[in-house]
RNA sequence: GGGCGAAUAGCUCAGCUGGUCCAGAGCGCCUGCCUUACACGCAGGAUGUCGGGGGUUCGAAUCCCUCUUCGCCCACCA
């Protein structure tokens, strides 16, 4: 531990060995705090065949960060880590593995298929999760849950049976999303809606008594299974033609007109052409109106036998164009508009999803959503930022049935059986395989879809602690507090869980929902693979450390805003994070470097403990500024404002205690002052102190930097270190505003020097006239650090003469004079009295607004009104003695 | 078609319930420094009519209205 430690911060030499001892303290499970409150986060599971990305990054590290912060309160803290299998996804990539092949997954078979995918699975199933142990990510890896494993397939089938059993889980014959590439069924959230343009077609439809009539479509492919028109009821215009017949061309079918009051007489031309097999509305309509269905696609969205022989096997795109084109040949399209419309894309794909009918499962979700959206209402639910509880609660109020059956082989078989007698027909929901008809004893087949992997999902705050067992696990760690997510996952995911945990636990299953922002470029937009505008996080961690990544996302982490990188620099970035490491390194280095014995304690009751009366101005500034830091911090965790958090401890570190406090003390610790003992104690205490707080943001160095400092044995680690607490003690608002003085005094006379240009190594002499006893007693007490900080000769208490020299005015008034001696430049110094008597006017006119405003005059405390009157005397007078010497030196 | 968010220094953004953080941070830029923790650094500096317009108020970047420009979400007008 006390091996001297580099001049320059080496993340990767670190970070992946305090990793590895992290995990042998244990202290990931929460039992390692068996007396605290318990705090459980949930991981929004990644798919099991994921890369990592900055989307994870980002999500990962403020579900750290917030468990490091609950873990350090002395909390049990949870997290609880695992994966999902991504049905779709890790389906599609197997079978793209296939192609390579030259292999369908029909030329497997379905058992092959699957334990290919698990062969898959297995192999590269653990990488993202050993991904985010880069990134420091403190998850119960203990409790790992994967939605495919045999715990939580058993809560999948729970699930399924009971709502079954309530009938909240019915088999439908209805429209729904389906994806023609990955060939399956999609819930409506999957089937994302992206607005574009598009055109659309107005035709005529020849009537069967003559004339036509005029319908508009944005997909003429559909026209083939067209089986009627559908005006509205009370449309005079069509009135007359209500009950006739319709010529379909092409087909050649007879179809009839119908009415129908979803059809809106003011768009298009008041007649809708009605494809009940492809439109959710038109399907309606037929249902409605008696209609017939007819199917004219193909599974893959090719047309199929029902139509007319030269549109079959033709692509729906190629169709359209064919259809448009073989009305105009006929004298049929009317005319062709543009059209914004939005169009529906699979979300695993981004292939256009069709409308089409099928035999699908439902899960009945509106009397699942009362309770969720009542927990809302009541707030016990409560969403971070506000406004996105807005959008929970809408949708739970327009919820709609869930489409829970995928036509795919990799997922949770649908546990329902189907007796293969015809004339029992007896169908069965079973928590455990079926091998024979309950009813009649004969041979029954399993229904051969899978269930949404989001049905598996949604049971995860239960699931992965070991429902439907009653577990010590779910009794001690359900319901959880808080989930951190993207904005985009609540329909999918977090509504969903609230829904479920009411359900099946009788209560919601975390009470406070963070969403954080999107990882954007600096064209604002999303990163993805797909536009190549990615950072690989695993990159930034190999470059500047996984600190320096976490610092610049929760830097930078407003809440419910963006995060933008800009991917083609990756130093402008995260250089700042690194800086700030290493700045903290060698400020770690210095104090470490300095210490020469044991340390003092700073508070105690141990007969060594230093008293009051050691401490100099500097050591009560730092104290009472690290105490304020700790409030400022500890609030901003509480609060999921992590921005605020980064700034306030970053700026405590670089400028209070690396900038002014470590100056101060130099010194001492070199002996060339008294008091090295104290400044010792203070400067290892407050380091100490940001250590802690800054710990949740960079959990590395502040390890590596805390188990050096004195005191410390093996086996300590600060990721379970007291969280510092605010002291009373340590407040003090005189120092702050003594040492305030100081550093103003030392910035006026480095201004001057600069202004003037005054030799870097040469020594001026420098008058201040004190215009408060605050500041006498300041400049009294810190005369070394003032002389020496600001390079000056001597310290006087005099009036400025009137030989040439730089002026300046503190906030409180105190007048500060640099004699510069003959060579001095009577223009510039012109300029700079100039500029101080205008930087007064402005406070003047200020400080006269603020005194004559008779609201603060009478609200304020008299004693603050007062010192705020004595500022503005102070300012006049030292405006006034400015003015004078410009006079005297006849400027302008 | 609804609903929401954002417009602040060249860039990325803070600024919580209106007045001692009415102008901030980091990066970039300019000047001078390798001052024995740190050049991934130190000291100093420049830059903004806080999107436009109106209003409320003793006082607004901060509240209200409106306009403009971006972005997001939701929606069965074919």
């Amino acid at each position: 531990m006390n091996t001297p430690l580099a001049p320059q911060y080496e993340p990767q030499d670190i970070e992946a060995a305090l990793y590895a001892r992290w995990v042998g303290l244990g202290l990931f499970q929460p039992e390692s705090r068996p007396h605290g409150a318990r705090y459980v986060v949930m991981m929004p599971p990644p798919n099991v065949t994921a890369q990592l990305h900055m989307g994870h990054g980002l999500n990962n590290t403020v579900q750290d960060a917030l468990i490091r912060f609950e873990r350090m309160c002395g909390r049990q803290a949870l997290w609880l880590p695992g994966t999902d299998h991504a049905g779709i996804a890790t389906q599609n990539v197997v079978e793209r593995l296939l192609a390579a092949e030259d292999l369908t997954r029909f030329d497997l078979g379905r058992d092959a298929f699957v334990a290919r995918v698990w062969e898959y699975v297995r192999e590269t199933g653990a990488t993202i999760l050993d991904q985010l142990r880069a990134l420091g990510a403190s998850c119960d890896w203990s409790r790992t849950y994967f939605t495919l494993d045999e715990g939580l397939s058993r809560a999948v089938r729970e699930a399924f049976v009971r709502l079954y059993d309530k009938g909240l889980v019915y088999r439908g014959h209805y429209i729904i999303n389906w994806c023609p590439r990955c060939l399956t069924a999609l819930s409506n959230e999957e089937a994302e809606k992206h607005e574009a343009p598009g055109k659309l077609w107005h035709l005529r439809y020849p009537l069967a008594g003559g004339g036509h009539l005029v319908v508009a479509t944005t997909r003429p492919e559909t026209m083939l299974g067209d089986t009627g028109v559908a005006v509205h009821p009370d449309d005079a215009r069509y009135a007359s033609l209500i009950g006739t017949d319709v010529i379909l061309p092409i087909t050649g079918r007879r179809i009839p007109i119908v009415t129908d009051d979803a059809v809106d007489p003011a768009f298009g031309t008041g007649a809708v052409k009605v494809t009940p097999a492809h439109d959710p509305t038109d399907f309606e309509i037929g249902r409605r109106a008696g209609l017939a269905t007819i199917d004219v696609m193909t599974p893959d969205a090719h047309m199929n036998d029902e139509v007319p022989e030269r549109y079959r096997g033709l692509d729906r795109f190629e169709a359209r164009r064919k259809v448009v084109a073989e009305f105009e040949e006929l004298g049929l399209l009317e005319k062709v508009e543009e059209h914004q419309h939005a169009v529906g894309r699979c979300y695993r794909c981004d292939t256009v999803v069709e409308p089409r009918l099928s035999d699908q499962w439902f899960v009945r979700m509106a009397p699942l959503a009362e309770p969720a959206l009542q927990a809302y209402r009541d707030g016990r639910l409560r969403f971070i930022p506000e406004r996105r509880g807005d959008d929970y609660a809408q949708w739970m109020e327009n919820i709609r049935d869930w489409c829970i059956s995928r036509q795919l082989w990799w997922g949770h078989r649908i546990p329902v059986w189907y007796c293969e007698s015809d004339e029992c027909g007896h169908v069965a929901a079973s928590r455990t395989d079926l091998a024979r008809c309950g009813a009649c004893g004969g041979n029954v087949r399993q229904d051969e879809d899978v269930l949404d992997t989001w049905f598996s999902s949604w049971l995860v705050p239960f699931s992965a602690l070991g429902w439907p067992d009653d577990t010590p696990d779910l009794a001690h760690f359900y319901p959880g507090n808080t989930l951190v997510t993207a904005p985009e996952i609540i329909f999918f995911w977090v509504s969903r869980m609230v829904m479920a945990g009411c359900e099946f636990m009788g209560d919601i299953p975390f009470s406070t929902v963070y969403l954080h922002g999107t990882v954007r470029d600096t064209q604002h937009r999303k990163m993805s693979k797909s536009l190549g505008n990615g950072i690989d996080p695993l990159d930034v961690i190999a470059r500047y450390g996984a600190d320096a990544l976490r610092y610049v996302i929760l830097s930078g982490m407003a809440v419910g805003t963006d995060l933008i990188l800009d991917p083609a620099d990756l130093e402008t970035s995260f250089a700042p994070g690194r800086n700030f490491a290493n700045k903290l390194w060698n400020a770690g280095r210095f104090i470490l470097g300095n210490l020469d014995g044991p340390v003092r304690p700073i508070a105690g009751d141990h007969p060594d403990t230093v008293r009051p009366h050691e401490f100099t101005l500097a050591d009560r500034w730092i104290i009472a500024r690290c105490d304020a830091t700790v409030r400022e911090a500890t609030s901003a965790y509480e609060k999921f404002r992590f921005n605020d958090a980064a700034s306030v401890i970053y700026h405590f570190i670089w400028s209070d205690l690396a900038d002014w406090y470590i100056e101060q003390i130099k010194p001492r610790l070199y002996g060339d002052q008294p008091g090295g003992d104290v400044a010792r104690a203070v400067a290892t205490r407050t380091f100490d102190v940001a250590l802690r707080l800054l710990h949740p943001i960079m959990p590395f160095i502040t390890e590596a930097l805390w188990t050096r400092l004195p005191g410390r044995r093996e086996g300590d680690t600060i990721m379970i270190a007291r969280w510092p607490a605010a002291d009373d003690r340590a407040a003090s608002p005189d120092a702050e505003r003594e040492f305030g003085l100081v550093q103003q005094l030392v910035t006026a006379v480095r201004q001057i020097r600069a202004e003037y240009g005054v030799q870097p190594g040469a020594s001026v002499p420098v008058h201040v006239a004190p215009a408060s006893s605050l500041a006498e007693r300041a400049f009294d007490a810190e005369r070394g650090t003032i002389m020496r900080l600001a390079k000056a000769s001597t310290l006087a208490v005099a009036e400025a003469g009137n030989e040439p020299g730089g002026h300046a005015v503190l906030d409180d008034g105190t007048a500060v004079f640099v004699p510069l001696g003959g060579a001095i430049d009577l223009e510039r110094e012109c300029r700079r009295l100039g500029d101080e008597v205008d930087r007064l006017d402005t406070l003047l006119a200020q400080q006269e607004r603020k005194l004559a405003n008779e609201q603060f005059v009478s609200r304020a405390p008299a004693h603050v009104v007062e010192n705020e009157r004595q500022k503005l005397a102070s300012w006049r007078e030292q405006a006034g003695t400015l003015r004078d010497k410009r006079k005297l030196l006849g400027c302008g």
